[in-house]
DNA sequence: AATAAAGCCAACCGCGGTTCG
DNA sequence: TCGAACCGCGGTTGGCTTTAT
């Protein structure tokens, strides 16, 4: 059985990929202008062109058919792609037949290019990231600065509570020095009150409303989208309302 | 002036629907 | 009726051009 071009190109792995040359448009347009649109697949058989029927139409389709508009899209054009898109969705064939010489190719990579809010790039990306390592540096200071005032708080407090203990000691030595002989009992006093001062002293370290409201600041969501949706707030100081986009994207 | 990033668009891919033998 | 071929659609990718740093 002889094997045609197309069957020769299939098994080879051979269909020409890639940009186009001005010869392929060439034979391409004329195969076109005497068969007519269709039979894609008959044209590598017909004209030798080693480029699949898909690669063959969506190449006429998109860029080859003599109908098609040249130029950037009118600002008519744009409002009747955001109402049918609006209205349709992303059925770009449906919106490009309301827009003569226009293809759903064409208004498709407008649309995406124009107003489609994608992931921010790498560059947004860091800009995004240097702002909040910004706000985070602020609040690790607040934070520092917080926990100064307490422990500054804390060392009056301890202070205040060793002349407390010191002035105990002279009044139990000035006691002793009056009864040469202190009963046991006292000792044990002294030592319940040294006791239950350091207990005071510890106490000052455990987490009092100050500290807790310090230790309760906002802290970023693991979570990855909320972090960039709350990036792009910061960013566009946005209400989360705007966009206009149906969430498709 | 060099280079990285963004913008843009043509082309490819995969899938589902339709047609035809 | 069924399966292969064909067609069309939407999503994605690659590469060239422009812009920003």
């Amino acid at each position: 059985m002889a094997m045609d071009a197309m069957s020769s190109a299939v098994l080879q792995g051979a269909w020409r990929k890639g940009p186009w040359t001005a010869l392929e448009d060439r034979l391409l347009t004329e195969y076109v202008q005497q068969q007519g649109e269709g039979s894609w697949n008959s044209v590598a058989k017909l004209t030798g062109l080693r480029r699949s029927g898909k690669s063959c139409r969506l190449r006429w389709v998109n860029y080859l058919r003599p109908d098609l508009k040249r130029g950037k899209i009118t600002a008519d054009e744009e409002t009747v792609i955001l109402q049918l898109h609006a209205m349709l969705g992303n059925r770009w064939s449906a919106i490009a037949r309301c827009l003569p010489g226009r293809t759903d190719n064409e208004i498709k990579n407008y649309w995406r290019t124009h107003f489609k809010k994608a992931r921010p790039s790498r560059r947004a990306r860091a800009q995004l990231l240097h702002q909040y390592q910004l706000q985070q540096q602020q609040q690790h200071r607040q934070y520092l600065h917080a926990l100064h005032l307490l422990q500054q708080q804390q060392q009056e407090m301890q202070m205040q509570l060793q002349e407390n203990q010191q002035q105990q000691q002279q009044q139990q030595q000035v006691m002793m020095m009056a009864q040469q002989s202190p009963p046991e009992e006292d000792q044990a006093v002294i030592t319940t009150v040294g006791n239950m001062n350091s207990m005071e002293t510890a106490e000052c370290y455990c987490p009092c409303p100050a500290a807790s409201a310090v230790l309760d600041l906002p802290l970023p969501a693991d979570d990855e989208d909320a972090l960039w949706d709350s990036l792009w707030r910061l960013v566009d100081g946005e209400d989360g309302s705007s966009g206009g986009d149906s969430g498709e994207y």
